[in-house]
DNA sequence: GTCATTGCAAACGCTTTGCATCTGT
DNA sequence: ACAGATGCAAAGCGTTTGCAATGAC
């Protein structure tokens, strides 16, 4: 199903409006919890489905929680990564060209093109 | 059990040693089965338990992978990252300074102390 | 002897999947 | 009509926990 096409459905459009209209990371199960009780109830395995594909495709962010639990959040336009506190769970967004750069050219020089990648930073924020 | 006191026993200092003698991320399944390999087995809850309890005192670092499983790494340990082929999954291990300078220097910038983070660049090598 | 630790297996919570049904085009 | 999406319930996975047995001091 994945790459380059969704929302013939009612269910994924369900989907991607409430994670729209979420400004904080969300998890599957509060996604879901909140459709149904919106009125507009699509299956849980449905919302997993339509996250794992719209993640797969770049249009949300994803990452875990301290305890596992995979939280998404719709992409607020461009690449960046992620400040996370361990103890809160807040995230803060962060831009880093100089490290865009230094990723590409560090790859570059081992022969790798097409090159992605990923970047979390975690601390304890101020705030305990 | 937790804070500040622990090793008497066999099992405690089975995990911490061979936590130890491994340089990068290693999740508690893994440190299980080596244990195991090594003649030196132990429970798995009780690996579980004696990571939980490290973790909790600060004597190990512990992040989530991206499928969500815990991965451990005894404090100030080697630090690298890994540039991975995304074909043939053939891996580099990287070093950046300016990076974990980076990093270290956005989170404190932010309030955030106690700073770790995760790094993985992915391409497609030459070799093919 | 006393109290913490271990090990096993059962319980858990999140996520994925098999499969029959339903929908969109 | 057909390919793909949905829903349910069952399976998977990593992790945690209850509890009796074991071990440390």
């Amino acid at each position: 199903m994945s790459t380059q096409s969704r929302r013939p459905t009612r269910q994924q459009l369900a989907v991607t409006t409430e994670l729209q209209a979420t400004a904080d990371f969300t998890s599957a199960q509060e996604l879901h919890a909140r459709l149904r009780a919106g009125g507009s109830a699509v299956g849980l395995a449905t919302v997993y489905r339509t996250l794992t594909s719209l993640a797969a495709d770049g249009e949300v962010d994803v990452l875990r929680t301290g305890d596992g639990e995979a939280v998404y959040r719709a992409c607020s336009s461009g690449h960046h990564h992620h400040l996370v506190c361990r103890d809160c769970g807040r995230t803060v967004e962060i831009a880093g060209p100089a490290v865009e750069k230094w990723t590409e050219r560090v790859a570059r020089e081992h022969g790798f093109t097409d090159v992605a990648h990923t970047l979390e930073i975690f601390g304890s924020c101020d705030a305990h």
